[in-house]
DNA sequence: AGGGTAGGTCTCATATAAAGACCTCAGACC
DNA sequence: GGTCTGAGGTCTTTATATGAGACCTACCCT
């Protein structure tokens, strides 16, 4: 617990320091958390935990995503160095991505958030019924 | 490191089962991420990690999230569970949101996100300066 | 009467994501 | 030789998420 307060603390410091400061709020934490935390970025990770993985057995891994987000998902972790991209000059050339070092640095925070997530769910969605299904017991006007 | 791939295993589990039966994805981790995955939840939660805290209080922590967006994710995060509101009938009227218990569970596991964030940003930075700097290297076409 | 504060809602514009058609190249099939 | 499939994408169009900022109610202060 005191772990989890000091890292809440740093983050909160570079937080009010942008607030006192300029304009452009600049934290390094949210900029991370930003960027991984869009729709398909997590899975992908998750995905390419077990084992370096393809174009198209990733495509099959992941059904609902578009070849389009996965390409572009695909191109934004790497450009942030957490995969990497192989290309085979077969023909046709198959090209095969798997977690770089930091990459893989980022699966046991990942893996806890995935723990709380899973152990959670059914309180969340227990909280959920019960705020739509009471909408009026704390009227918001 | 064992504790990070039963995670990542058993979420790999709801992913591959879902991919095998019917249609609709409907992976429980995926949802809750999803939501705290949005642009201001984490950063939210994590503002309210310190204290209690008021509408007014939190526009003012948070300076670049517009009014609309921050009663939104407050009320996300109430219908979640995760938060509480309460309104003091106060002239004007003040309003109070504070963490629930299970908003504060999600702390640790969110540190530790935080912290891997807050290590490894400078790495991520160096790569994405490193990728756009030398985008042939590894030609995508 | 004018302005400030608190906690919002509403409308409209833009930024981002998603769906899905299309493309190239090669080998296998018949 | 026509066409089928598979890999690894790109391109165009449409949906959704976010943002800016005007407005609202009710009260207090000057």
């Amino acid at each position: 617990m005191s772990d989890a307060l000091s890292a809440i603390k740093r983050f909160s410091r570079y937080q009010s320091d942008d607030a006192q400061s300029g304009e452009p709020v600049h934290c390094p934490v949210r900029d991370v958390l930003d960027r991984i935390g869009d729709k398909w970025s997590i899975l992908m990770i998750m995905t390419l935990a077990t084992r370096p993985q393809r174009f198209s057995e990733l495509h099959r891994a992941i059904r609902d995503i578009s070849k389009r987000m996965l390409t572009q998902t695909l191109r934004d972790l790497e450009r942030d160095g957490l995969i990497t991209r192989h290309v085979f000059p077969t023909k046709p050339p198959s090209v095969e991505y798997c977690l770089s070092p930091l990459g893989h640095s980022l699966l046991e925070p990942m893996a806890s958030l995935i723990d709380w997530a899973d152990r959670r769910h059914s309180d969340i969605h227990a909280a959920r019924v019960r705020f739509d299904g009471a909408p009026c017991d704390v009227p918001h006007s």
